[in-house]
DNA sequence: AAAATATAAGACTTTTTTATCCGATTTAAA
DNA sequence: TTTAAATCGGATAAAAAAGTCTTATATTTT
């Protein structure tokens, strides 16, 4: 579904929310620990948030990372995905074609089409405030 | 979503029973062809579904690949899928969690869940019946 | 000003997936 | 009975994804 880069860009801003909701900015290292992913290829797929301008990063020593309670409130599943694993999971043919349309579709676009539609618009509605909350009232996880 | 393997399995089958239902065994070549995917490759997934008793093959000369009416019609997409990737599209959670469970559900489990049920469900109810009928009834094709 | 800390960037390595190749085996046709 | 056609199985190769390492750069602290 998601590559693991996504996985790990999308439980990366999680924890980076939560974090900078209790006011605390983090670091590769904490964050790496925080989901349970290596820290090297984390640091990596964090530059792609930062870019894509989700989360705030600050050099030099007490640095770290942060995102801004307004983009936490925000920002959607989907920017992270599109970010990372770029819009294939919206715009490509799910038995590779080279285009996925319903003028030249193939013969499972009808009955999944549907689907994605749901699934993007679940990535659409939900923000990262919403996984942060989860994360306590509803005991969800960010590794194991 | 799929694996390469996995799209590949799915047209091969789809160009198979077609083939079948018109009376004609077909082959590797053939198959690669109507398709459009790599001929050795397609030849080792075809061995996959053979395996798993999804088509039928017929060695030596004058022989290659078939798929009796019985199983074109009772045969579910989801059971080509299970074939090739595995249980991760039913079981594997998006987010890459050990185990995905409501009792420990990552952050998005909740709103993914449904989503997954509804795709699960496609693929469950999906006959290779289906998708060859969608193959001319309403222009759906296999490859471009 | 120097030292320490942290991200940024790019080269490199490893692992997985995709794809090819070749020889063995089976079967039908010549 | 020989030959040709086809799948089967294993080894190999190439490409992509995942992951590491090293150096540069920026910033704070001492
Ligand atoms: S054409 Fe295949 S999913 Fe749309
Ligand atoms: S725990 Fe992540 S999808 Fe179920």
């Amino acid at each position: 579904m998601f590559s693991k880069a996504c996985e790990y860009a999308i439980k990366a801003t999680i924890f980076t929310a939560k974090q900078a909701l209790e006011g605390k900015r983090t670091n590769v290292k904490e964050i790496a620990e925080g989901i349970d992913s290596p820290e090297a290829f984390t640091a990596k797929i964090l530059q792609i948030l930062v870019k894509h301008q989700i989360i705030l990063s600050q050099k030099g020593a007490g640095g770290g990372f942060d995102m801004q309670a307004e983009k936490i409130q925000n920002t959607s599943l989907i920017e992270i995905v599109l970010a990372v694993d770029g819009d294939a999971i919206i715009n490509r043919c799910v038995l590779g074609l080279k285009q996925c349309s319903g003028a030249n579709p193939c013969p499972f676009h009808e009955k999944y089409a549907p689907v994605r539609m749901k699934l993007v618009a679940s990535l659409k509605e939900t923000t990262i405030a919403d996984l942060v909350a989860g994360l306590t009232t509803r005991m969800a996880i960010l590794k194991e």
